[in-house]
DNA sequence: TGTAATAGGTTG
DNA sequence: CAACCTATTACA
């Protein structure tokens, strides 16, 4: 299923886009879901085509059904930028819902396939091979994303109201210490470690630490080492938080909760210690992977429709309810998948994170994203 | 005005 | 029937 990107290969723009561009009918035919979904490619479909394949490229398979082959593929290389420039119908996402098949979002975490070039970091870029990346232009982009994620960052709007777990009054984490909290999410902040009462054996994107050290593909240790190491241009300063500051008193290390954690995993072994990439046949904490991503979408201002579309493919109205009602996971039939990609987004890089948002958005025409 | 929440409908 | 979608309404 997984649909790796290596097949993929020159789509190019065969299918014109242009016309797309100048007919964007958002909604094409009256009828209904089926088609969007499983379909997929209509009018919108060549851009969308396109768009997908960078984005495969990028995040590479999502573990999706519906990928499919076909449409997608073509690592587009260095011209994306023309997409950006060129195009901009736009969609307004209250209404934007075209569904289109979107690609199996971000997954990457695996394999060595970062996008993420940091120009300057990268410059030499060893990253070597696997990571065909280099190319997308965004750069320009990113330029600025990456910087400012760095430096500005840290603003920090407490006013995270995320449901019921007040608890955490989450503190300034980070308060006055200019510098960023890395990128992982502040977390202990949020305090699932803490109680998560009710389910807590799963799998819960908590962790920081560790597990994401684990987690980390090999270029996303080069960062993280790069950063620690010092190293100078005030961008990713490190990367891990882990300077932490005395008070914060929320214990934050990471301590039941994290990884599955009791109970439950009787049987299989396996589980934890592996980490790395493919590891998604956990079980995941519905109601804590809800909560962080309503939070994460508040602290980066994104919208529930960006959010839902571009890394979800799905609709706002099917996320918020998702997000307040999120159902066991054990309950929990094919909408698991969506649960799989959120926890997927929350365990990537904040780049990742960003670029997989943007660049979809980016590609699709709205840019409606307050750009990071 | 832009978003989130929800009600209602469809589908595999 | 779960999982979504779409349209509509509620909220800031």
């Amino acid at each position: 299923m997984e649909l790796t990107m290596e097949n993929l290969h020159s789509v190019s723009s065969h299918s014109q886009a242009g016309d797309l561009m100048s007919s964007p009918h958002a909604r094409p035919s009256p009828s209904p879901s089926s088609a969007s979904r499983n379909l997929v490619s209509h009018a919108p479909g060549a851009r969308t085509a396109m768009v997908s394949g960078m984005a495969s490229l990028l995040e590479n398979s999502g573990g999706d059904y519906r990928t499919d082959p076909s449409a997608l593929s073509g690592h587009l290389h260095p011209s994306i930028s023309m997409c950006e420039t060129g195009m901009s119908l736009s969609n307004t996402y209250t209404t934007l819902t075209p569904l289109q098949h979107l690609p199996p979002i971000s997954t990457v975490s695996d394999k060595f396939s970062h996008p993420h070039t940091h120009h300057h970091a990268a410059a030499h870029q060893r990253l070597s091979a696997g990571n065909v990346s280099g190319s997308f232009t965004l750069m320009r982009d990113d330029h600025r994303g990456l910087a400012s994620m760095g430096n500005l960052y840290s603003h920090y709007p407490k006013e995270m109201s995320v449901s019921g777990m007040g608890h955490g009054s989450l503190s300034p984490l980070s308060s006055g210490l200019g510098s960023l909290h890395n990128s992982q999410q502040p977390l202990s902040a949020y305090g699932p470690s803490a109680h998560l009462s009710t389910e807590a054996k799963m799998l819960s994107p908590v962790s920081g630490f560790e597990s994401h050290a684990s987690m980390l593909s090999r270029s996303d240790q080069e960062h993280l080492a790069r950063s620690l190491g010092g190293h100078g241009h005030g961008m990713i300063s490190n990367l891990n938080g882990m300077h932490h500051h005395p008070h914060s008193h929320l214990h934050s290390q990471a301590n039941g909760a994290v990884m599955l954690g009791g109970r439950e995993r009787h049987g299989h072994g396996a589980g934890q210690g592996v980490a790395g990439s493919g590891m998604q046949a956990e079980e995941i904490n519905t109601k804590e992977v809800a909560q962080r991503i309503t939070a994460e979408l508040k602290r980066y201002s994104i919208p529930q429709a960006i959010f839902a579309q571009r890394i979800l493919s799905r609709s706002q109205g099917t996320l918020s309810d998702l997000l307040r009602n999120p159902k066991p996971w054990s309950k929990l039939k094919s909408g698991r998948e969506t649960f799989r990609r959120m926890w997927k987004w929350l365990q990537e890089p904040e780049f990742q994170r960003m670029s997989a948002l943007r660049l979809a958005d980016l590609f699709q025409g709205n840019h409606k994203l307050k750009l990071f």
